[in-house]
RNA sequence: GGAGCCUUAGCUCAAUUGGUUAGAGCGCCGCCCUGUCACGGCGGAGGUUGCGGGUUCGACCCCCGUAGGCUCCGCCA
């Protein structure tokens, strides 16, 4: 046996005992005579002491001891001599008077300081194994640990079975770039890693599994961001049988007894709901942050007969004015209002218009072409007093609130109003869009995936070919303006899921070859079904507080997804290409 | 594919308007030190200022290019 406790054990009721610990060494002090050391495992670090006129042979060996030194002391644990407890340490009331030192192995000189937060993130990946034994770090693993056991005992006292999906799987065309796998005993065909189960899920539906879940490794070939990895793990779930309504509660409660288990904390619930299009006129996003206000108002009415015919064209046109009031902005440099105008003109607004209230006067290049009934209006509309800055959008409806919507969020970074804070606001976004046009591809696209059912009453406009105008089943569920979630209630039928595809401009052969195993399925008796996928590095992310997913990824990779530890990906033996038919194009130097 | 910021000792950072030998703290190495916990004291080593080119009497500093890192836009059903 290597350890009797571990270097958090240890408190002033075992003093007296000989007990035995095994760590790294943290930090050393060494007077000549008595010498300290913190030794470290992953629950904290205990002080042992060795002392020359006690035991000579382990403090002589003491002396030559180095940072992260992996020892194994012995020794009886005693009361720290009175006036030299550390308050800063769990342990630190008691040490351990070391009579046997071993060295299991000595460590070289680590590259960066361990016991320290250090910035070069370069150096921490080329080191995870280093960087991993930092308190932090190991902190944000347990609690994803936590957070998974958590899930994982919640799902089956709910009755859910947890089911393992291929993961060399087959590529389909929607949705994001898939990691390719080729195969070797098919020359010149190709497995896809999974962007999601979803395929898979549905198929255990007809399956007769009835509740299904999984803590799912999925694979999107596309760039990295600050919160996307190329491989990621969702808390993915589907059952049979089950309404919107038994999903969020599901849900909900799963998120109760996660934030009650990772961080004490006790969430009201139900979560608030709100509509995609109230989300997008009142926040500008479909997933809104509502720990702050500054919404978005609609001007339309104030606007109608204006003079100013940036926003009459617009009204005109068919498209909407809004604004937001920044309060207490007005001091914005003329730096800022030149990034934010350029973040309106870069997603499609052709200007930002604005009002800063300073002195009791409205300082504009546009408050000229207004009546005194539009500026009464205005004031009203917007709560306008000493200070604020108002900030105006005149386009199409999509356009005014993608552009304010995201002015919103910048404007809230700048003001610093969610800095500290520790509310957490969940919402479900219900009613999303089925479809939306895509003028790039001049087609119809799926918002959610095409297994998503319509809402019942709006099946009609879905004959009619009002498609815009089609509601789905679909939900987010969204936690400070992150979407944490998203799932729906799926087609089962075949000749509504084949009617989807045709809408989607999918071709009956395409549809045959890529997924005709599952409208086979749906044809042999398919129970009402649907589901959810929860973001899992999202989740930890939030209750670490941190806004890099690379916190809570033991190992990740970088921007440009390489692994720096392991120098992958890397070249291979031609000889591997060779049986597996492939021949690398490289690009010219 | 595009934009912004960054790159100086092992780490974190300085270096006056372009000026002569590029500094500090921590770490590291050596010596000393018997109650520290950011231990302390003395001494020491450590640099092609990412790389390449240019301007200049002179470049860490200015210009061009390039590589790498981070963040964002596009992309992510």
């Amino acid at each position: 046996m290597y350890r009797t406790h571990d270097c958090n054990a240890l408190r002033p009721a075992d003093i007296g005992k000989t007990v035995t610990l095994c760590g790294w060494l943290n930090s050393r002090r060494d007077h000549g005579g008595v010498i300290f050391i913190d030794l470290r495992d992953r629950e904290g670090l205990t002080q042992v002491v060795f002392r020359p006129e006690e035991h000579a042979e382990a403090a002589a060996a003491a002396h030559g001891l180095r940072g992260e030194d992996v020892l194994q002391v012995s020794g009886v644990v005693a009361a720290r001599l009175p006036g030299t407890e550390n308050p800063k340490l769990a342990t630190g009331a008691i040490e351990l008077v070391a009579g046997d030192l071993t060295i299991l192995n000595k460590a070289d000189v680590p590259p960066f300081p361990i016991d320290e937060e250090i910035a070069n993130e370069d150096l921490r990946l080329t080191y995870r194994f280093l960087d991993l034994r930092r308190p932090r770090m190991a902190r944000n693993l347990k609690l994803r640990h936590r957070v998974v056991k958590t899930a994982r005992d919640f799902l089956d006292e709910a009755g859910y079975l947890e089911i393992e999906t291929p993961i060399l799987s087959k590529s389909t065309p929607e949705g994001a770039r898939d990691f390719l796998v080729p195969s070797r005993l098919a020359p010149g065909l190709f497995y896809a890693l999974p962007q999601a189960p979803q395929q898979y899920k549905q198929l255990l539906m007809v399956g007769g599994l009835e509740k299904y879940f999984q803590i799912a490794k999925c694979f999107r070939d596309e760039d990295l961001r600050a919160d996307r990895q190329p491989e990621f793990s969702q808390i993915d779930i589907e059952a049979a049988f089950i309404t919107p309504e038994d999903i969020f509660s599901l849900i909900e409660g799963l998120f109760r007894r996660v934030f009650q288990a990772a961080r004490g904390i006790d969430l009201p619930t139900p979560f608030p709901r709100m509509t995609y299009d109230e989300a997008m006129n009142r926040y500008g996003s479909d997933k809104p942050d509502t720990r702050f206000a500054m919404e978005l108002r609609d001007l339309g009415d104030v606007f109608a007969a204006s003079d100013f015919k940036v926003f009459k064209g617009a009204l005109a046109g068919g498209g909407v004015v809004k604004a937001i009031n920044a309060k207490g902005f007005a001091g914005v440099t003329t730096g800022q209002i030149e990034e934010l105008t350029a973040m309106a003109k870069l997603h499609g607004a052709k200007g930002l218009a604005f009002i800063k209230v300073e002195k009791g006067e409205w300082k504009s290049p546009i408050v000229k072409f207004f009546s005194e009934q539009e500026k009464q209006s205005l004031r009203e509309r917007l709560g306008i007093e000493e200070g604020d800055l108002i900030l105006f959008g005149a386009d199409k409806w999509e356009t005014v609130c993608n552009v304010l919507g995201r002015i919103r969020l910048r404007v809230a970074e700048i003001q610093r109003l969610t800095a500290g804070m520790e509310a957490l606001h969940f919402l479900w976004v219900v009613d999303f869009p089925l479809l939306a046009f895509s003028e790039e591809e001049n087609k119809w696209n799926a918002v959610h995936h095409p297994f998503t059912r319509p809402l019942a009453e709006d099946l009609p406009l879905l004959e009619r070919g009002e498609f815009s105008r089609v509601r789905a089943q679909a939900y987010d569920v969204v936690l400070n303006g992150v979407e944490v979630g998203g799932g729906s209630i799926r087609i089962h039928e075949q000749a509504l899921q084949a009617r989807m595809f045709e809408v989607l401009g999918v071709t009956r052969e395409q549809q045959q070859t890529m997924f005709g195993h599952l409208l086979r399925a749906f044809s042999f008796g398919a129970p009402p079904h649907g589901g959810v996928a929860l973001g899992l590095d999202r989740i930890i992310m939030l209750l670490c507080g941190t806004e890099n997913i690379r916190d809570v990824i033991a190992f990740p990779k970088n921007n440009r997804g390489m692994d720096l530890m392991s120098q992958s990906p890397s070249e291979v033996d031609f000889k591997q290409l060779r049986e597996l038919a492939i021949q690398v194009v490289k690009k010219n130097p």
